[in-house]
DNA sequence: TTGCTGACTTGGC
DNA sequence: AGCCAAGCCAGCA
């Protein structure tokens, strides 16, 4: 079996520019539904060999920046907004630019953007 | 090896 | 709106 690490950088690297998506979105498509924290784990401990892992697109499930102890989140936040994502006051409006593995067919404005925002 | 921390989410209050 | 408890399990001491 495949390791969960290596399906989350498989998720996250099919994250489209532009769009952004959460960590239990990741957690739920890499096979384990509630797991969000361990995909921070994985991206935490991301290294040069994960250079092509968009990791910026990742974000909570309140469309804000969760660097918690990592640092800037400025720098991600700069990222984002460098590939056209609006932030403002810290937050991305998930309706909007919030990706599901669903959306590659439907875009976006139907259930699943709902679905994706709550 | 065990044990704890933690880029989180969700449901309940 | 917000706070609290439980659950997920990868990484690191």
């Amino acid at each position: 079996m495949e390791d969960f690490r290596s399906r989350v950088l498989r998720v996250v690297r099919a994250v489209p520019p532009g769009r952004v998506t959460t960590y239990g979105t990741v957690a739920a498509v890499a096979g384990s539904p509630g797991a969000a924290r361990q995909v921070g784990a994985v991206l935490r401990g991301l290294t040069d060999a994960d250079a092509d892992v968009p990791w910026q697109r990742v974000i909570n499930a309140a469309g804000g920046i969760s660097t918690y102890k990592v640092g800037s989140g400025e720098l991600q936040v700069a990222l984002l907004r460098a590939e056209g994502v609006e932030v403002e006051n810290d937050r991305v409006n998930l309706r909007r630019f919030g990706w599901s593995p669903d959306d590659e067919q439907i875009g976006f404005d139907s259930h699943a953007a709902a679905n994706a925002a709550r």
